[in-house]
DNA sequence: ATCATTGCAAACCGTTTGCAGCCTT
DNA sequence: AAGGCTGCAAACGGTTTGCAATGAT
């Protein structure tokens, strides 16, 4: 629930005007365990009864990960649900809205990680390499909990 | 010239053949500072006179990164020669043939980094979200020195 | 001589664009 | 009432596949 609440209050305050479709997606990324790609969704909704075409939900998922409110995984190119959190700070917080995401490779899950330490490491290394750092993408991939059992 | 005996060597062992194309392919990655796209690889080789097919360019690749002579960098799609060499283990050395790659987001360069400390912390981050860590891809940002200057 | 590898053509897939009509504000 | 948003159709770009010809072993 609190992400329906917190993506419609977002895009309201940013002037985007809440649709159907929106809200749709909105919906379906709230409870998705796991990424899901432009096709995916509109598929699910199919599956409700709650047609959309698929360039709406690009334009719909583009909306939503200028907001920050998806994050779109590399390897794969689906999207999961995000929300801003302040937890202990790891250093890379203006350059990862999502922060970093683990993805289970069993059942799809993604979960929020929070790595303290993570950004400092990182920041040092690629200085000891002559450069200064401006953005990173990280993607952990591993088993979780469930899937291990 | 260390890549390319290292690349030729390499896939002699695996039984691939040595053909015309790979060798080009190989000379061109082993020259080239930053990533660069199957369609580049080919149009620089129509410059020197070499002209391949993109398809077999791609096939090559394919080859390529199999035998761990090129990473894939993920968000710009273009390939880049990598060499494994074991510095400093930083915990992540089977998950990640390539160790870390900086890329000036200037110029393009890539850089092989070193971050000795790394594996250990993102194990231990997703150990406490539940997971197994299985695999990573990171991807680095900056500016490099030349860039700076 | 054999079989891997290449080149060409065409298919393919995810994503983007243009435009008319609809619906939120 | 105005303009943002959607749907449809079509274009697009990168990547993949099938098959016959070529070339490394």
């Amino acid at each position: 629930m609190a992400y329906q609440a917190h993506a419609l209050s977002r895009l309201k305050e940013a002037g985007y005007r809440i649709t159907t479709p929106r809200r749709r997606v909105i919906d379906l990324l709230a409870e998705a365990p796991a990424a899901l790609s432009a096709y995916e969704i509109r598929d699910q909704l199919n599956d409700r009864g709650e047609g959309i075409d698929v360039v709406s939900i690009y334009r719909i998922l583009e909306c939503l990960e200028q907001n920050q409110l998806v994050h779109r995984v590399l390897s794969s190119g689906k999207y999961h649900r995000c929300i801003i959190e302040t937890h202990e700070p790891c250093g890379l917080e203006q350059q990862d809205h999502c922060h970093h995401n683990l993805v289970c490779r069993s059942c799809g899950r993604v979960t929020e990680m929070h790595c303290p330490g993570l950004g400092d490491l990182l920041v040092r290394a690629a200085a000891a390499a002559g450069y200064a750092l401006h953005d990173h993408q990280l993607e952990l991939g591993g088993t979780c909990g469930d899937c291990a059992a």
